[in-house]
RNA sequence: GGCCUUGUGGUCAAGCGGUUAAGACGGCGCCCUCUCACGGCGCAAUCCCGGGUUCGAUUCCCGGCAAGGUCACCA
């Protein structure tokens, strides 16, 4: 057959010569070691964690080697593009400190672009033409229904489906029907002639699972398709190869088409990159596990992570503890070194699949963000806040000073230890609400001693803001004993019974008074920063309101009474005093 | 079903011929303490199963089993 008028026919016109693309694209000047690697998304836009993963390993390994990191664009498939998506990708990841060195988007050096795969489509048809005049590819005429009903006859049969061997039809197909269905005006694709037998195995070197045996390829897959767009496979050859990628990190998935990407790179004459399968993110689903996917789990796409206001860089550390199992140790032992000083390397990454484990993140984040000080807590929390905040969040923000001293609070600064009350921006917002508005239930308080009121009362006669910690609390253990309570721990321990209780459940009446919550940080530091007349005016609003309901039950008419008992505790006059 | 990969506590995992089988998260308990958080101490919990090889296997070999991935003109 006349390979070379067929190629002709198929694929018409003048192409460049292929070795005008070596020239093009040279061998890439770096030192020795450098990883060249990629991240090679569709342009969906969505990532999850999963692709977070493989984005952090081929960032570190790049970056870590002196090498290039880069971002192509992989929109073979029209289906998949989405608006703006690109861009979406590039903040994602910017969010958690992934620069790319070159790629789409990035307008650094275009050296080796176009990094958009359908503006590489010319180059593509060169090589495929090249192949059809070599007879490594042929025409393939048949519709989806026949490829459809051949795979339903394999699977009846039980034997191994797909486009290969005697059920390559087209495969063998003669000159004359060949021009035939052209000139019938057949669409076709254009498919790879293997020449693998899946019986002979190869020992191959994985970069993070070791060796591992392949079979080799003996599909006859498509690499070029109807719209005359190649297929992943072929793309992938083509620009790992042009592009000078050293290293291909790709997920496990990718594993079973291993042979079908060495076959392909030995037909057009390429060395091999090298490649690491990394394991895929599992979700546990009731009794099994399976891979996270971006269709079923909304909940793991990076957006959730953001909106829930997570510390990117404790997210980064999780990761990483994934990633390299020995990450977490040196972590410990460096906590204050840039994380890019650890050794990252593909041999340590972990081969089989990981369970995501949502309380570890957390403990990570705890700590991540206990080793801000005050202006960096802040500022991660404003800017949460103007993305996703509430109005009256935001509203915290007006006083810097104020935000500062309460954080300064909530983080245990200045203290012994740190504080670690929080695992995400908007748990910090929660948790700060008490300093700006008055709280809204007090069902906590209902559970408290029957006595709380005369325990309130004692509190507001003697406190005064002027009082260091240590007279306040020395108050506040006379007001305990007045009521019949322990002013000292060990005396209560030492006999419970005694006592209807301790300090702590005087303590605590007073907590929930003034913030609403039966846990807080340090109560004197709360009320200084209230101040005098809101930490009055929220002890006494509650008296009244508890009054209230007692006297409106034995005595339904006492309101009156209640209310004078507000303007008492104030420290107001008597209504009708007033001038 | 074929092929490939992986099997150490609930989770992430060190270890890879002889160990009391690290550590972290989570759980539980105690201590500290005005509550909580932090911190400290402690406890429970693991080598998928069966054969070999070996003086000795979690570690090596074989066979099961289980889990995951993949079998498109999607990537």
């Amino acid at each position: 057959m006349d390979y070379k008028a067929l190629a002709e026919r198929l694929l018409p016109g003048d192409y460049p010569a292929l070795e005008s693309y070596e020239k093009l694209y040279p061998p890439r000047d770096l030192p020795a070691g450098a990883e060249v690697t990629r991240l090679a998304p569709s342009p969906t836009g969505f990532i999850h964690l999963g692709n977070l993963f493989a984005a952090i390993a081929n960032e570190r390994i790049a970056h870590r080697s002196g090498g290039i990191l880069y971002l192509r664009i992989e929109d073979t498939d029209l289906k998949r593009k989405v608006e703006g998506a690109v861009e979406a990708v590039i903040k994602a990841l910017d969010y958690f400190d992934i620069r790319f060195d070159e790629g789409a988007e990035i307008g650094t050096d275009e050296t080796y672009g176009p990094w958009y795969q359908r503006q590489r489509a010319t180059m593509y048809r060169a090589f495929v033409k090249h192949l059809i005049e070599e007879g490594r590819a042929y025409p393939c005429f048949c519709t989806e229904a026949e490829l459809t009903a051949l795979r339903e006859e394999q699977t009846a049969r039980k034997e191994v489906t797909g486009y290969y061997g005697k059920y390559a039809k087209c495969r063998d197909l003669s000159e004359e029907e060949i021009y035939k269905n052209l000139d019938a005006g057949k669409p076709f694709v254009i498919r790879l002639r293997s020449m693998g037998d899946p019986a002979v195995k190869h020992t191959f070197r994985d970069a993070i699972k070791g060796d591992i045996t392949v079979p080799e390829n003996d599909q006859d897959v498509v690499i070029l398709k109807s719209d005359g767009i190649p297929t992943y496979h072929f793309a992938h050859a083509i620009d790992d190869h042009f592009m000078r990628t050293t290293l291909v990190i790709r997920g496990e998935e990718w594993l079973a088409s291993l042979p079908i990407h060495i076959e392909l790179f030995g037909a057009l004459g390429f060395a091999l990159p090298r490649y690491g399968h990394n394991c895929s993110l599992m979700k546990q689903e009731g009794e099994t596990r399976r891979k996270l996917s971006k269709r079923k789990d909304p909940e793991l796409s990076l957006e959730f992570y953001r909106k829930e206001g997570y510390f990117p860089r404790a997210v980064k550390v999780y990761i990483l503890t994934l990633l390299n199992s020995n990450f977490e140790e040196w972590y410990r032992k460096n906590p204050d070194l840039p994380l890019e000083e650890f050794k990252f390397t593909a041999a340590k990454m972990s081969k089989s699949g990981t369970l995501f484990d949502l309380d570890k993140l957390n403990d990570i984040s705890k700590d991540e963000l206990s080793r801000l000080d005050a202006e960096g807590m802040l500022s991660f929390l404003a800017d949460w806040a103007k993305e996703f905040g509430t109005e009256e969040e935001r509203g915290y923000f007006a006083d810097r000073e104020k935000m500062l001293r309460v954080l300064t609070l909530c983080m245990g600064i200045g203290g012994k230890k740190r504080r670690k009350d929080f695992t995400t921006a908007s748990q910090a917002m929660k948790f700060i609400r008490y300093f700006f508005a008055r709280p809204e239930t007090y069902e906590e308080f209902r559970a408290l001693p029957y006595d709380r009121a005369s325990v309130m009362e004692h509190f507001l006669e003697s406190y005064c803001s002027a009082d260091d910690s240590q007279t306040w609390f020395e108050k506040l253990k006379q007001v305990a004993e007045r009521n019949g309570y322990a002013a000292e721990m060990k005396d209560y321990k030492a006999n419970p019974e005694k006592y209807k209780g301790s300090v702590a459940d005087v303590a605590e009446i007073l907590r929930i008074a003034t913030t609403g919550k039966a846990n807080t940080p340090d109560l004197w530091t709360i009320m200084q920063i209230l101040g005098e007349t809101e930490v009055r005016e929220r002890i006494a609003t509650l008296m009244w309101k508890f009054s209230q309901e007692w006297y409106s039950e034995i005595e339904p008419s006492a309101e009156e009474m209640a209310r004078e008992l507000y303007r008492e505790s104030l420290g107001l006059p008597p209504k009708g005093e007033n001038k």
